[in-house]
DNA sequence: CTCCAGGTACCTT
DNA sequence: AAGGTACATGGA
């Protein structure tokens, strides 16, 4: 599998806020357990008995050498390519994705990761009956406790796993109806939760590194350009170009 | 002081 | 569909 861990995990993927790393290595408490992931002469290494999920999260079944060359149909795309070798998407789960993008809103990643620390218990996110009772004040949290709490109730009495077998468009649809989830939040639940590789998120990065690169303006024309130009994949695309323009 | 950050909700054209 | 504005917070 090609990979680049740390560009992987640290790229504002939910690892990136879920995950802690030191001295190379990542870890995460799950179910009492530690989890490690690192590397070794670019072979994937994991702590025991840990093997199936860290493929599964590192989506370990996508062909990353097939989908570059489908996606790299032009300078700018290859060059992205190029810079970030070995980045791939991640698979998390759906409500920890909610969680980490309503906080992500107009927010630097930085904070974005302080934020969601604050929101896990023993290594967890909070899950929602626990969130909808938790005391958020003091978090710091700002004007997304609201959404937070909201979302938080509003999932006690859903099944979130209904979203992940929808068509695309209605799962957008779907998760647009919980507060704090507009279309950007959407797209990053849908393509980091629940692994639809055709969602292209458009935030200001996205929005600058398109413009700069192909000229496009506006959300709506960005998306039909990404539609159309890297179709299936277009997931992929925009966290070659979120990376790119991050590191400009 | 202003500007910005993986935007959304709500409002008006 | 497109364009405005308020919204919390902290770092540059």
């Amino acid at each position: 599998m090609e990979l680049n861990l740390e560009i992987t995990m640290e790229s504002g993927q939910p690892p990136h806020f879920l995950w802690n790393c030191e001295n190379g290595r990542f870890w995460r408490i799950v179910g009492g357990e530690r989890r490690e992931l690192w590397q070794e002469d670019g072979k994937l290494k994991w702590s025991e008995g840990f093997g199936e999920e860290a493929k599964h999260l590192l989506r370990s079944g996508d062909n990353l050498e097939r989908i570059c060359k489908a996606i790299g149909t032009d300078a700018v795309m290859r060059r992205a390519i190029s810079r970030h070798r070995g980045l791939r998407i991640t698979k998390n789960a759906p409500w920890e994705t909610i969680v980490c993008f309503i906080c992500s809103i107009n927010n630097n990643i930085p904070r974005i990761r302080k934020m969601v620390q604050s929101l896990m218990v023993d290594g967890e996110v909070m899950p929602p009956e626990v969130m909808f009772a938790a005391d958020l004040g003091g978090k710091k949290l700002g004007y997304r406790d609201k959404f937070l709490k909201a979302t938080a109730e509003a999932a006690m009495s859903y099944d979130l796993s209904r979203v992940g077998r929808m068509e695309y468009e209605n799962a957008k649809e779907a998760l647009i109806e919980f507060e704090g989830v507009g279309p950007k939040v959407a797209d990053c639940v849908l393509l980091f939760g629940y692994g639809f590789l055709e969602a292209f998120p458009v935030d200001v990065w996205i929005a600058r590194e398109m413009k700069r690169g192909y000229g496009i303006e506006g959300e709506r024309a960005i998306r039909e350009f990404a539609k159309k130009r890297w179709g299936k994949f277009a997931g992929y695309a925009q966290q070659y170009l979120y990376c790119s323009a991050r590191s400009r």
